[in-house]
DNA sequence: ATTCGCAGGCTACAACTGTCAACTGTATTG
DNA sequence: CAATACAGTTGACAGTTGTAGCCTGCGAAT
């Protein structure tokens, strides 16, 4: 379900989805545009293009009220754990472990990550 | 060092990269060829493309023999910690264990690897 | 009711990507 | 030496991405 839709999330539209992420319930444009506007300093042009492209792309569904109220269809942990399995399967030809390892061995992590990391396998199982 | 550059490669310009990766010496454009074109089934001309647009960005470098040889700038290792780095970065908040938690509950390991993950993590250190 | 602001829809446009063809010069082969 | 083959260079072309303007109609404010 996620193959054909989040593969196409650019680094623009995943701002805007980052914002309907954190919002509880639908955003109609105005308080996207709002923060957006703020935090990124886009034209309000650009952010109704970018929601746009993600309603076209079927990861934002519109809901018709006075004016269109904007939500997530996919939600951020779907999109993280595709966007992980994507890394990869394109770079680390499919195996999970040897990412962790990279990580391990170059600074990815630091030792609080690592001690909680330890934690993290010790409950798992 | 990596950050103008590696952040460029795209996935087409990425298989190249793979097979520079695994040569242990310069290739010649033949054997990339053989390779890619077999395997990918691209024509010559796209190899030909792909490969210079990897010299304009830094990543592959030419060395001028009867024809010119062709190695990678960056290694592999660099590049996929980079990727994984920004990976982490665009998406977990710059949280490494946010994506190593994502990939432990979302089938993302294997039982396999998790017993894999857990001697490394008793290695370490 | 007239005006004003803006949501929605359409258009734009340069840079980047995925693919590839045509030309050009040099090296190999008969 | 003439013909062939192909590396290297340049151009091409459609689709995607980043960024933004214009126009039209509706709802809010005067």
């Amino acid at each position: 379900m996620l193959d054909n839709l989040a593969g196409k999330i650019t680094d623009s539209e995943l701002e805007v989805m980052k914002l309907l992420w954190c919002a509880k319930d639908a955003l109609p444009v105005t308080a996207i545009r709002e923060e957006l506007q703020r935090t990124k300093g886009w034209e309000p042009a650009t952010i109704k293009t970018l929601i746009s492209r993600l309603v076209s792309k079927g990861v934002v569904r519109q809901e018709k009220r006075n004016v269109y109220y904007y939500s997530p269809v996919i939600t951020e942990k779907e999109y993280s754990s595709w966007a992980t399995k994507d890394l990869i399967t394109r770079i680390y030809n499919g195996k999970a472990r040897d990412l962790i390892a990279s990580l391990v061995n170059s600074d990815g992590l630091s030792q609080d990550d690592i001690a909680e990391l330890r934690e993290l396998f010790k409950v798992e199982e």
